[in-house]
DNA sequence: CAATAATGGGTGAGCCATCATTCACATTGT
DNA sequence: ACAATGTGAATGATGGCTCACCCATTATTG
């Protein structure tokens, strides 16, 4: 066979678009058969099952982001937690409106998923919301940060809020907003609401 | 008939425990009809089908919420927009704590519902979130909170920010700070960055 | 004021459509 | 030839929803 286009690659996309279009509890195997343009069964010989499918997914694919992110991190925001955030930000919503499908999948799929498969752990999920505990720590070591914001709390709060604008868009696509607008007002009211007071 | 206690009440009472046990699409009717002591066809005698549950759920008990937060705010925030989201914040995250089963739902299938039931509005979800730009809007209007910061963008970040923390306790219900510290952290971030600069 | 009829909320066994999964067989590459 | 890989029809379980049937209450009749 001329190099076999890998299977397990071509599930995982078909599954997205499946997932994206009918949710995960309503998308038929068949139907992320017929997409990947592979057999029924062709698929378990790469997945256990339906729910694993959409581990496989979720730990790829935000596989994938955390290493873009990191990368961007680096080369673009230098030292400063502030432009780190910045990064961040708009990276998670750039993101969310360039993979729609996979956003709608991680927006819509993710959260329950903890719930079912409670013995699972969505570990690559903590990884990234870490980066952001891991740059608000920094800042306040470095003394740009308030020592008394809680990173643990911090993190959550600031993801939350991307997550959330970002579904709008999955929601109802037009954004009134552009996605530069929209990261850097978020990023702002936390940057000004994190910041040491010496610091302006 | 002795009092026939209100079904329909009854049978929302049961789903939300079924649904928050099982979510909602491993929730049988079977399972809702036996933990509300009726029958099955009981059941849609009061509804048009299962989903009808989930909505009408949803539109019921997110009514409630609405009044009793419009309550607190009158009875204890004055004219303060920073007191107002002080308390809208304290009251979201101590109703997700408080009602655990009903945080479940609303957290887990709140989502996903726009989706399949796209014709559907959740037009009681849609009023919950107006309140906080609502605050935005008068906090600009008295010349307290910056004028540049979008009111639309700012209700999705802060509603956004209290869900995912009420999340980590859904899905790990010991927390490691309390929900008044947290509510505080959380309301001192966003007020810091929302804040004009002449109003310390 | 019985006796009878009408009403309508409540019941739950069973129908039937829907898939996830399997497996006997086919195809391909070496 | 024979693994290895792929196929898709068949199977079996599942569970939403229906509907023929109860029965308590209220209205009507003689």
């Amino acid at each position: 066979m001329i190099r076999t286009a890998d299977k397990h690659a071509k599930i995982i996309e078909a599954a997205i678009r499946v997932f994206s279009r009918k949710g995960f509890f309503h998308a038929r195997i068949a139907d992320i058969a017929k997409e990947a343009q592979v057999a029924d069964g062709t698929i378990y010989l790469y997945f256990n099952n339906k729910y694993d499918i959409l581990i496989s997914l979720f730990e790829e694919e935000i596989g994938k982001i955390i290493l873009e992110v990191k990368l961007l991190l680096e080369s673009e925001a230098g030292d400063d937690p502030r432009r780190m955030l910045r990064v961040f930000a708009l990276h998670h919503l750039q993101l969310m409106d360039d993979r729609r499908e996979l956003a709608e999948v991680l927006q819509m799929e993710l959260r329950q998923s903890n719930k079912f498969m409670r013995e699972y752990r969505l570990t690559k999920f903590s990884e990234y919301l870490d980066i952001i505990s891991g740059i608000v720590k920094q800042g306040q070591g470095q003394g740009i940060f308030r020592p008394e914001v809680l990173p643990g709390v911090f993190k959550r709060a600031f993801f939350g809020a991307l997550d959330e604008t970002a579904r709008l868009w999955v929601l109802s696509p037009d954004h009134p907003y552009s996605i530069e607008e929209t990261a850097n007002q978020i990023t702002d009211v936390f940057i000004e609401g994190i910041i040491a007071a010496d610091q302006t």
